[in-house]
RNA sequence: GGGUCGUUAGCUCAGCCGGUAGAGCAGCGGACUUUUAAUCCGUUGGUCGCCAGUUCGAUCCUGGCACGACCUACCA
């Protein structure tokens, strides 16, 4: 380590510049960073499995731990000192006194610094306020930490460093903490429902010659030896659908997309998606498959169906509403007749009246939906099924036997964002075809949204696409939802930030 | 993209009518053998986001810029 080759530090200060020199002087008698301590608990089962023993029976069995973590609180009152030492699993207490560890041990211990990853072994005890503690024999640093926490009472709260340096956050607010726990045990107990149901995860590219199975603009790249452009997915739906021609009948994946779009509290340029088709279901089987789903995350998350979000209850274990969208117009809105809702002349005057951007090219169906986007999408608190959505926003998705200007197809809304999105699949390739034509035309048209036509997609649907149901659910909505959070940016652990400085 | 608000010590925050800054925590030194946001005494630490302008003088007023948060629009 020569100080000519470091890169400038800019942000030294008097507290960085000490505890450098500590670990400068560590450095000189022992290996400062070593690799040889290896604990046998984690705090949270040393509570587990002794915090039920009374004082005196520790006293009477000394039990011997050894235990690692980060210190985050530090008392020091002379001859004897007290600390306390955080892991993955939680904290606990250390008492460190000349009595126990000598002296020396403990000099070195009053030097060591809030941050510190220190390494510690001791026989369990009680305190006399009955708090289980280690009264330490021997303690080691393992990690010299350079940096000042943050506030150890306050912690860190400036968004923009939670944000940006996540680690700090973790360290210090065990919301946080619990917030990305719950968010793995819901993406496990998503997994686990598949499986159980004989679904074959699978991972599907990443990075396509056609944008494809959503209405976004992508992010584009290009592969240098092949020398061709390609884009980050904006869904992986087109792929799932040719592993189901490829009799893969049951499959589901869970992993990022990437739309090149606004950011804002609801909206990531990488999200997750949990998307999964099954052969021989309808669109109504999958409502009821969703319900049954998220009954058993919430459940099995967080042991009950009842959740709160933003200081509301929200019951996911009763069926939830099914609506179509002028049902759900005519719910928030009475004033609005059936047959205003039914006229293409009333509806135009109406948006442009209410100032609601619409495509004049559009239809009744159309026009429906942009009314129900503006008016009434974000009171739909309670969990509804919306459905009847009109096949010219639907492009993938099944029209419907008896009306064929509208699609088997549904949205599930929750707490005012969509949460899902599922259909019976459009499985004839001609009807297929024809849809990614008036796409085509659309693009030209200027519509960067659009679908691209993809020629090897409709190949795989004239091989036969069984009869299928097919669903998209944004894992990060759901996890807001299960973990009261406002922001999209909560519930990612590294969201998109402009670049520092 | 539009609007509102914010940026002061490593962190959490004060700072009145314009006279170049304070507290708590953290750090350093000292006291203290059951503390728990330990306590007590002493003490170091600041380009007040950046750049202009107004002014004798700007953390404070004005304009611009950067970054962020929230709302809003497109989208999941």
């Amino acid at each position: 380590m020569t100080q000519e080759n470091q890169p400038a530090v800019h942000d030294e200060n008097q507290i960085i510049a000490e505890r450098r020199a500590k670990l400068t002087e560590i450095r000189q008698t022992n290996n400062a960073f070593p690799n040889t301590f290896r604990r046998d608990h984690l705090t949270s089962e040393l509570f587990k499995q002794f915090n039920a023993l009374s004082k005196e029976q520790l006293e009477e069995q000394p039990t011997i731990v050894k235990i690692a973590g980060r210190m985050v609180l530090k008392r020091v009152m002379g001859k004897a000192s007290f600390a306390t030492i955080q892991d993955m699993s939680g904290r606990i207490q250390l008492y460190i006194s000349n009595d126990h560890t000598g002296e020396p041990v403990h000099a070195a211990f009053k030097h060591y610094d809030l941050g510190d990853i220190l390494g510690a072994q001791g026989t369990l005890f009680k305190t006399k306020t009955g708090e289980l503690s280690i009264r330490v024999t021997d303690l080691q640093l393992l990690t010299k930490s350079l940096r000042p926490l943050p506030e150890k009472f306050h912690g860190l709260a400036d968004q923009e460093q939670k944000y940006r340096q996540r680690y700090l956050d973790l360290i210090t607010n065990e919301e946080t903490r619990k917030v990305f726990s719950i968010r793995s045990k819901v993406v496990q107990a998503i997994r686990e429902f598949f499986v159980e149901r004989d679904y074959l995860e699978v991972e599907t590219p990443m990075m396509h010659s056609i944008p494809g199975g959503a209405s976004a603009r992508p992010f584009s790249t290009h592969h240098n030896a092949l020398d061709m452009a390609l884009f980050l997915r904006i869904a992986p739906e087109l792929y799932l659908k040719r592993l189901v021609v490829g009799g893969m009948e049951k499959v589901f994946e869970i992993n990022r997309n990437f739309r090149n779009e606004g950011i804002s509290t609801r909206h990531n340029p990488e999200f997750t998606m949990l998307e999964f088709y099954e052969a021989y279901q309808d669109f109504t089987y999958l409502m009821d498959f969703t319900e049954q789903m998220l009954a058993h995350v919430a459940k099995q998350v967080l042991g009950t169906t009842h959740i709160s979000y933003q200081g509301k209850t929200i019951d996911l274990s009763k069926p939830f509403m099914r609506l179509t969208i002028t049902q759900a117009i005519q719910k928030f809105h009475p004033d609005y007749t059936t047959e205003q809702l039914n006229d293409r002349n009333y509806l135009i005057k109406k948006l442009q009246a209410l100032n609601i951007h619409l495509n004049p090219n559009d239809g009744i169906g159309g026009l429906q939906l942009s009314l129900f986007d503006e008016t009434t999408e974000h009171l739909l608190f309670e969990p509804t099924f919306i459905v009847d959505y009109p096949a010219e926003v639907s492009p993938l998705a099944r029209r419907n036997d008896s009306n064929p200007d509208i699609t088997d197809r549904f949205e599930l809304y929750i707490a005012g964002r969509e949460i899902a999105n599922g259909f019976s699949e459009l499985n004839d390739p001609e009807d297929q075809a024809a849809r990614f034509q008036e796409q085509a035309k659309a693009k030209d048209a200027g519509d960067s949204e659009a679908m691209h036509y993809d020629a090897d997609y409709i190949r795989a649907l004239e091989y036969g696409l069984p009869p299928t149901a097919g669903e998209g659910i944004g894992i990060d909505r759901l996890v807001m939802l299960l973990t009261d959070s406002p922001s999209i940016r909560d519930v990612i652990l590294f969201p998109q930030l402009r670049q520092e400085d």
